[in-house]
DNA sequence: TGCAAATACTTTGCATGCAAATTAAAATGT
DNA sequence: ACATTTTAATTTGCATGCAAAGTATTTGCA
């Protein structure tokens, strides 16, 4: 038995382990000029594109932690980029409101893409869109899995 | 303007992160298990495929930050799954070498890339490997990269 | 020979990512 | 109404990922 499948080199995830970390060391410079971190970002992100929406709305759309969210949220409340308002209609809820700073910064965040985009040397726009579908389906399969497999008698 | 590119739905990086993520929570349970994290597995399956390499060839070949490596040698050190042994003749070097029971780990490990696969319904073969080839385009063109503006033969 | 520079790691400090347990408040069922 | 369940967030504890600084050792050279 050669355990052919337990080689790395033959191994998905790590190529995915690899390449996201790659991206979080490209942008961590980068992000660091306007005092963000990659997290921070894609809340930012989040916002610019709509701004005062819940919590839960966040964690939809940037797939953060919610616990982990919490933290970064605190952190970024006190650097000024955006404030938390209690639903006063339903207590357990709070939106999340950029202040004037938060929503000024997109300005400068607006050439951060491009920068990025010039790293890609190798990769044409056509194969991005490729590997973005593929990484699509790749969330997808394993996000919409815990169709209960409820029986692993084994071992 | 409309900030088009910073919508996190045209982002391959924020793809990249929802599909790292997505993946080491998949493997968590099943490398719970064998009482592994994903980057410890990541080590073992590198020991698996050469045994006693220094921490370098290990980087190296994991491709984990030398710095999280020094701290997850030092719990798979006390859970017995390897030693770490001083390089008489280079005592700046260290080799890192499988336990019996590290050994033997593998055969548990076996399944796991299988029930990994499993996962991916919606990606075919032929699929995974244009994916793992873009994958190493993009980490190959981020971590090459540092040349700025002029390419400097020697240095 | 002798000392600065390069190596190979380790240590530190900060920022997540995540499961599990908690807290608070609203929705449901009887 | 009221207890039970569900929902929305937070807290806690553990394990990285990483930049920067620190510690031995070995090399490279003047």
């Amino acid at each position: 038995m050669s355990f052919e499948q337990l080689q790395l080199k033959n191994q998905l995830c790590h190529r995915l382990y690899m390449a996201s970390n790659s991206i979080a060391r490209t942008y961590r410079p980068l992000l660091a000029e306007i005092n963000l971190t990659y997290p921070q970002y894609v809340v930012m992100m989040a916002l610019w594109e709509e701004d005062k929406i819940t919590i839960a709305a966040l964690i939809e759309k940037t797939a953060i932690d919610g616990s982990a969210l919490t933290q970064i949220l605190k952190k970024m409340s006190d650097k000024a980029l955006l404030v938390v308002i209690r639903d006063e209609s339903d207590k357990r809820k709070r939106f999340i409101q950029l202040t004037p700073e938060g929503s000024s910064l997109q300005h400068k965040a607006a050439e951060i893409p491009h920068q990025i985009q010039c790293k890609f040397n190798s990769i044409d726009s056509a194969q991005a869109q490729q590997l973005m579908h593929l990484l699509d389906l790749v969330v997808h399969d394993l996000n919409s899995e815990p169709t209960d497999t409820l029986n692993t008698d084994n071992e």
